[in-house]
Formats: structure tokens, C-alpha cells, sequence
RNA sequence: GCCGAAAUGGCGGAAUUGGUAGACGCGCACGACUCAAAAUCGUGUGGCAGCAAUGUCAUGGGGGUUCGAUUCCCUCUUUCGGCACCA
């Protein structure tokens, strides 16, 4: 008891201290030091309060921002809030309360307990996405984006309860069921804002290369984009006046494809369903799969002949239209060229419907192993069955008919994307308004920019509306305004933006948080530009990494932005999950959630922030072990008692303490660079263990040694600091302190151990001093002397003898 | 289904470019202190054989490259993460 009663004391103590020199933490905008800009990602402020997840993540930022401050570099390390979403609706519309409260509630709780953690944010660059000085700037991008035609209005999908009637997040999907009612969930075609990011896909893939992100990062963004290299086609439908226009990266098949299949989504589909059942039925039938049911190659192919025919260009053939679910609305032009002999899809559905299959292209050399084990080969091969291109390889032919299609004019070049459109619309009140009107004289305008923000109207209590709407779209004074263009009587669009939106440009803003009349400014962005390190989740990875660079980029080429920073983050780094103490990913229903603050309180909270970064790699997964944490608290625990001895005896260091505070300084600064946190951590743990051991230290090796924890363990050390500089006058803190600087000489010790192994295996050890270590010849002399060597080589005949430059000696016998 | 990551003692994990596998911590065992317990401190701790010196096996399974493989290659198995309206 007594013992909590200290540490409490302690932090307390500090928080005021920190709190009263509030400089400390601060960027500072006119600094001749050097940037470092330490970003992670700011946290959606739950009603639940700081997750051990936040604290884990944030614990390892503000170690990097600590360490590189007292390197000497002026940091911004900055804290805001991803405020808009469907939790706080939802829990809003229950509690009948208003939105604007519950946040404010719970980012006053969030900013508590990160105070409490002692994360050296600079406060006073904080941002909100939800206050309108913010979204105004948000709502202006949407406006660049619309003037640039990149944003547009299209009949989208969403899911839809018809018992609650609202539309559902995918989130509240559960087996095709509504999460609240239980009621099949369809889908619904509503006209949705959709923002063109493929026009960015070739720029968001290419910049890649200005950036230092890791391979796992580069190659989830460069899949997510997902270029493929094909043709489109347009072909002929018998007996109507429209074409049909596929996307297909295999031109070179043509005369291979014996059939066509659309996506029930698909307009022909949708018209010739209006006066055939059996179409109709399908369409129904399908609108209840999800796209991942649909496209797994596992399940039993479903479809519909459609009635209709297309003309194949090469050989004028008429082929079956067919309608199927494994075709996506989404990807490409949702209507493709089927070539059953030479993919699987396309092969699955031609038996299953008895469709013909004509093989064009064969295999140049067939061994045993390569041999398809059905009729369908997708591989690389020589032209037969089509026309005067047989006997032509199989790229070449794929040119040679890209280049006739062309000079028909049915057809050319083309990519298409597994990236697709951003559907820009939420059909909620929790966002920022999309700031468009709808002008039945002048059609779609953008809000003047000098109106903006148009603000959320505040409401005591709403509900979702029963047409899927948003609930603004039930505020009149709000709906109903004047046209920017003319002057005239319109409305406005009630939908609000999706929470990205928010969150894309924000590690902007946090360089200029005030600015009233720009995003940001144009010098502010140049000094704080790049983001040095942005730490993350995997799971932002793909879609928040994606949606803010091509955010970054598009306003980049409005050339608002300077011209040396094409990419907005240098490196990112991507966080761990910590899992309960059941290995299970923590969850309310489970009832295996770790709140950091319970810990803290118990323990402290030097113990739980050393212990979040000692349990694993920063980027591994990891499950909670209250026991492995009592080995952090023993450790600070005799850390403090040692320093606390070793400040009130007056003695010089041994040269073997000289060696551990050297090698301990240079490991963990080599370890903090690289986020090794755990082993900089046992690094520190080990240097004790041989700390007490020896003799008596001196004051100078003593302060290094308080500096190197300082960022795991800021209290403690500012506590230690405080007391070992007690006779200096006005107190400056260790976290304002210098990093301690290695003493190369103390690095390299005098005698080093060479393993002697045999065949590989390590046989005897040999003690040298260093410059012998180096020796080829007298080491192999020394190990072929040694007696436990000698014995081992009874018999045998040296084949080799490798050598490694003070490390080993090994022997090779036959 | 597609894409990605991972697998090392009883447990969490550590191992420059391939060069002493198991650092550091937990747990466990024994000992000190104590009337006793907790806390604390000390010693030991991968398996097998041996009093020991030492030997031998061992980094998910199988194969390969190499004087030498946790590390590189092939293959299989298992686990985890992401998949566009959760943020």
C-alpha cells in the first residue's frame, strides 16, 4: 500500500512539473535545430476510454519522440482526434443525446489518461476533425476535388435492413444478416458521391519509391492497386443497337472465347430483367451474396442464359450472353470475354452450363509435371485454332491483336484496377457535411469556398430516417438554401462525408493548426515536411495510407505544395496487436480487455509503459502476461535503489563499468533507432545485472545511465534526475537533457573468444587478445594445437580450414 | 477465395552480411533472511546419458545449397492479419 502511495506521489509531482513548463514538449516553428516529425496515428475517441492498444502504440511514439528529442532535434509530436463515426451516432441516437457531447466527453477522458501515461504531446497543436475550423478545410478539399472532375455522382450499393430500413456497414453485417434484427440484409442502389482515386492508381504505385516504407507496406499498397495489362473490347450484341464492351488481359485469346457473361449488376441485365422472370429471380437471388462468396473459386458456379448473342469480331461467331455473380459490377467493365480452354473461372462455368470449349493456345513444352491436369491451361504457349495468328507466340499475338482491334476501331490497349472508385457518401448525421448543392437550374454546385464551412447543425435528438437517407436530409432550415451559382431556390446534399475524409490530411494540420485562411502554410509545410516516422496499424496499411497519399498528391498538383516533397511520409512503421491474456484479440464480449489505467494504477506507470515495449518485437503480435510485467517492476524497483546508492558515494568508474555504460549507451541508441524497444530494454536490464556486480560508478557514467531509460521510464528518471542533481539551482529536466555520447575506445575490449569447431561443430574455445584474433596463420597454428582439438583430429585427414577474422576457426575432416 | 506475415525451451522472446542457438524476462528448483508467510537477495535451469569432464539431439515437417543454415532455395503443414460503409 505504501509502496503505490510513492509512485502516485511521484507522477503526480511530475505531471504538475510538466504541465507548468509547457515548453518542453513544444515544436518550435523557428528553430535552427534539425526536424524530426514523430507521427502516430490519432485514435478515435471511443466512450470506453484509452485501450492498452492506444497506449501501446502511442508508449512507442512518444519513446522515439523522447530519444530524438534529447538527440537534440526539434520534434513535433502531435495529438488529435478521428472524432466523426458510427459508434458515437449510434450511441448518440440511443442515449437521445447529442453527438458534439459525447465526443467532447470522451476526448476530455482520452487527453486525461494520455497525460497520465506521460506522452510528450505538444498539446497546443491539438486538432478535432469534428470542429468546423477543421472540416471547413476537409469540405474545401472536397470542393478541389469536384472542380478538378474528380468527384461524381453514381448509383451505388449499399447494404440495406429492409425491416429497420437503414443502411448497415458492412461492420453491421453479420452472415447476411442485420446485426440489430436479424432480418436478411439486401442490397440497394442509392446515387452516391464517388471520388475518382483511379486516375491516381499509376502515381500512388510510382511514388512509391520516394518513400522508405517497408516491403510488407509497399506490396499491400502495390497489390491493393492491383494493375493489370489488357485490352478493351467492344463487341456486337445480336439484334440490338448496343455493345458490349469487356475488359480482359488475354486478348491474345479471342478466338478462344465461345461465350459472354455480364454481372447481374450490369445495365443489359438489369433491363432484360424487366420482362423475364427467370432473370429476375437470379438478380433477386444474387443481391444477398457478398462479392468474397461470390468470386470463390470453391463455389458451385450459379447463372442465367440471358437470351442474347454477341458476334465475335474474329470469326463473326455468335456467342451466348450469360448473366453470373462470379462477374463483379465493380471490377472492370463488369462484363466479360469467356475462354473456357484458358481460365479456371471460365472453365468452371462452361462445364457446369455445357458451354464449348476451344483450346488456342498449347503449351511449348509439355513435361511430365507441367502438364494441365485439366483442359485449361493459363499459361504461356503457342497460337493454334485462331486464324492466321497459329504458330505465333503467345505475347506476340497478344500485340498483333490489340493492334487489329485498334484498326477496326472495336478496341485498344488497356489497364484496368483492382483499385476501385472511392464511394464518397454516408447516409449519417455523424460527418461532415458534403458541402454540394443540387440547383434544379444549374445542376450539382460547390458551396462558394468563402461559405465554408457549412456547419452541422446541432439537434437535440434524431433518428435515422425510414427512406435511407441521412438524418439531415429531415432538418429543412438545413436542406433548403440557395443556389451558389444563381441565386436560386435549392437543396443541399445530405450526405456526409465517410471518416477518412477527416483523417487524411490531418498530420498536416497539426503543422498549422490556426490557420484561418489555409489548409496549411506553404513555408510551415516545407520545414515540418515529410512525416518522418508514421507509426500505424497493419490494418490502415491499404486503405488510410492509400486515400491520404492520393489526397497529398492530388493537392500536391494544384501546386499549393512545395515541389521537393512529392510524398507526405518518409517511413512507416507498423504496430504490433496485443492480444488478452487468452491469446484471444481483446473484445468486451470476450471480458479479456486490458484498460492501461487499472494498471497503471496499480503498478505505475513507468512499469506499464516499460512492459508494453519489453513484451515482444514492436511489430509482432503479442498476448498480455500480468507475471512477465512483475519482472519490469523488480527491475525499476532495483534500478532506482542502485542509483539511489550509487549518487551518494563519490567515486571514479572501473574500467569495466566504463565498458558496460558504453556498450549499454551504444546498444540502445542502435536499438531505439530501429524500434527495438525489447532488446534495448533487456539491453538495460542486463547492464544492471553487471552493474551490481561491480564496483562503485562514477557521477558522470551515473547520469548517462539515468538519460538512457529516460524515454521508457520518464518518470523514474526524471524522480532520479531531479535527485541526483539536486546542488545545480533551477532545475532543467532529463527529458530535456542530452543523449549520452559513446566513448569509442570503451567498445572494444582487449581480449575476444575464437570458437574452434570441427566439421561446424563447435569443439573448444580459444581466448586471444584481439590483434591475434585476427591472424589467420597463428590461429589456425593455436587451434590445430589446442589438446582438445588434437584429439578430435586423431585419425583424420584435413580436407580445409576456414578462417573468420575474430570469430572461429573451423576444420574440416574426412 | 485472394493478398500478406509468422512458426525457436514449460512461457514471452534474443541471435550484424550464413559463423558459439536460447541474450533479457517470466516460471520452476534449491538456499539465505523470517516463529512463519509474502517481499527481497543468492545459485541453478532446453531434452537425453553421466557424479563430473563431456557427449548427443534440438529453431513447425520433409528435401536442397554450403566447410558451416534459426538465417538462403524448394515443398508441405499450422496459426495470425487485411479484403474497400468499423476506425
Amino acid at each position: 500500500m505504501e509502496e503505490i502511495k510513492k509512485f502516485k506521489t511521484i507522477e503526480d509531482k511530475w505531471i504538475k512539473w510538466w504541465e507548468d513548463h509547457k515548453d518542453l514538449y513544444r515544436a518550435v516553428d523557428d528553430s535552427s535545430k534539425e526536424k524530426k516529425y514523430v507521427l502516430v496515428e490519432f485514435p478515435y475517441p471511443s466512450g470506453s476510454g484509452l485501450h492498452v492498444g492506444h497506449a501501446f502504440s502511442f508508449t512507442g511514439g512518444d519513446v522515439q519522440a523522447r530519444f530524438k528529442r534529447m538527440q537534440g532535434y526539434n520534434v513535433l509530436f502531435p495529438m488529435g482526434w478521428d472524432a466523426f463515426g458510427l459508434p458515437t451516432e449510434n450511441y448518440a441516437i440511443k442515449m437521445k443525446r447529442k453527438p458534439q457531447e459525447v465526443t467532447k466527453e470522451n476526448t476530455d477522458v482520452f487527453k486525461s489518461q494520455m497525460k497520465q501515461l506521460a506522452f510528450s504531446f505538444d498539446w497546443s497543436r491539438e486538432v478535432n476533425t469534428t470542429d468546423p475550423t477543421y472540416y471547413k478545410w476537409t469540405q474545401w478539399i472536397f470542393v478541389q476535388l469536384f472542380k478538378k472532375n474528380l468527384a461524381y455522382k453514381q448509383e451505388m450499393p449499399i447494404n440495406w435492413c429492409p425491416s429497420c430500413k437503414i443502411g448497415l456497414a458492412n461492420e453491421e453485417v453479420l452472415n447476411g444478416k442485420c446485426e440489430r434484427c436479424g432480418t436478411e440484409v439486401s442490397r440497394r442502389n442509392i446515387s452516391q458521391w464517388v471520388v475518382k482515386i483511379t486516375d491516381y492508381a499509376d502515381r500512388l504505385a510510382m511514388g512509391l519509391k520516394d518513400t522508405n516504407f517497408i516491403d510488407k507496406v509497399k506490396t499491400a499498397q502495390v497489390n491493393w492497386i492491383g494493375k493489370s495489362e489488357g485490352a478493351k473490347i467492344r463487341f456486337a450484341v445480336k439484334d440490338r443497337k448496343e455493345t458490349l464492351e469487356v475488359f480482359t488481359t488475354r486478348p491474345d485469346t479471342l478466338y478462344g472465347a465461345t461465350f459472354m457473361v455480364i454481372s447481374p449488376e450490369h445495365k443489359l441485365a438489369v433491363d432484360l430483367a424487366e420482362s423475364n422472370k427467370d432473370i429476375k429471380d437470379y438478380l433477386n437471388e444474387t443481391r444477398k451474396k457478398s462479392d468474397m462468396e461470390r468470386t470463390d473459386l470453391n463455389k458451385d458456379k450459379t447463372g442465367v442464359f440471358s437470351g442474347l448473342y454477341a458476334i465475335n469480331p474474329v470469326n463473326d461467331k455468335a456467342i451466348p450472353i450469360w448473366i453470373s455473380d462470379f462477374v463483379l459490377a465493380s471490377y472492370g467493365t463488369g462484363a466479360i470475354m469467356s475462354v473456357p480452354a484458358h481460365d479456371e473461372r471460365d472453365n468452371a462455368f462452361a462445364k457446369k452450363f455445357g458451354l464449348e470449349i476451344i483450346q488456342v493456345i498449347k503449351p511449348n513444352e509439355v513435361s511430365e509435371a507441367d502438364k494441365p491436369e485439366t483442359d485449361c491451361y493459363v499459361g504461356p504457349g503457342t497460337m493454334i485454332n485462331s486464324g492466321d495468328l497459329d504458330g505465333m507466340e503467345w505475347s506476340e499475338a497478344k500485340a498483333k491483336m490489340i493492334e487489329r482491334l485498334k484498326k477496326i476501331g472495336i478496341g485498344e490497349a488497356s489497364n484496368s484496377y483492382h483499385l476501385r472508385d472511392w464511394i464518397f457518401s454516408r447516409q449519417h448525421y455523424w460527418g461532415e457535411p458534403i458541402p454540394m448543392v443540387d440547383c434544379p437550374k444549374c445542376g450539382w454546385v460547390p458551396e462558394k469556398e468563402e461559405n465554408l464551412p457549412i456547419v452541422l447543425p446541432e439537434v437535440e435528438a434524431y433518428e435515422p430516417t425510414d427512406d435511407g437517407l441521412s438524418p439531415l436530409s429531415r432538418i429543412e432550415s438545413f436542406v433548403n438554401c440557395k443556389c451558389p451559382e444563381c441565386g436560386g431556390d435549392a437543396k443541399r446534399e445530405t450526405d456526409t462525408m465517410p471518416n477518412w475524409a477527416g483523417s487524411d490530411w490531418y498530420f498536416m494540420r497539426y503543422m498549422d493548426p490556426d490557420n484561418a485562411t489555409k489548409l496549411v502554410d506553404f513555408d510551415l509545410l516545407k520545414k515540418w515536411g515529410p512525416v518522418d516516422i508514421y507509426i500505424g496499424g497493419d490494418e490502415h496499411n491499404t486503405l488510410h495510407l492509400l486515400y491520404s497519399r492520393f489526397i497529398y498528391q492530388f493537392l500536391y498538383d494544384l501546386g499549393i505544395f512545395p515541389k521537393e516533397l512529392p510524398e507526405p511520409y518518409y517511413r512507416r512503421v507498423s504496430h504490433g496487436v496485443i492480444l488478452g491474456p487468452d491469446n484471444q484479440r481483446m473484445s468486451k464480449s470476450k471480458g479479456n480487455v486490458i484498460v492501461p489505467e487499472t494498471v497503471a494504477d496499480m503498478y505505475g506507470v513507468d512499469v506499464v509503459r516499460m512492459y508494453l515495449m519489453f513484451m515482444g518485437p514492436f511489430e509482432g503480435t503479442m498476448a498480455w502476461n500480468e507475471k512477465t510485467l512483475m519482472g519490469v517492476k523488480r527491475f525499476l524497483d532495483r534500478f532506482e535503489k542502485y542509483v539511489i546508492k550509487q549518487s551518494q558515494s563519490n567515486s571514479d568508474s572501473s574500467s569495466v563499468v566504463k565498458v558496460i555504460i558504453n556498450k549499454l549507451v551504444d546498444g540502445v541508441t542502435k536499438d531505439l533507432e530501429n524500434f527495438g524497444y525489447n532488446t534495448a530494454i533487456a539491453k538495460c536490464m542486463g547492464a544492471l545485472n553487471e552493474l551490481e556486480k561491480s564496483e562503485s560508478i562514477s557521477a558522470d557514467d551515473l547520469s548517462k545511465l539515468v538519460r538512457v531509460v529516460a524515454p521508457l521510464a520518464p518518470y523514474m528518471a526524471e524522480e532520479l534526475w531531479s535527485n541526483i542533481n539536486r546542488d545545480t539551482g533551477e532545475y532543467s529536466s532529463v527529458h530535456a537533457s542530452s543523449w549520452p555520447v559513446v566513448e569509442e575506445q570503451y567498445l572494444v575490449s582487449d581480449e575476444v573468444t575464437v570458437v574452434v569447431a570441427i566439421n561446424g561443430k563447435l569443439r573448444d574455445q580459444l581466448v586471444v587478445d584481439r590483434e591475434k584474433a585476427n591472424d589467420e596463420k597463428a590461429m589456425l597454428e593455436l587451434a590445430r594445437g589446442s589438446e582438445k582439438i588434437k584429439a578430435w583430429l586423431v585419425g583424420k585427414q584435413i580436407v580445409k580450414e576456414i578462417f573468420v577474422p575474430g570469430r572461429m576457426v573451423n576444420i574440416v575432416v574426412a
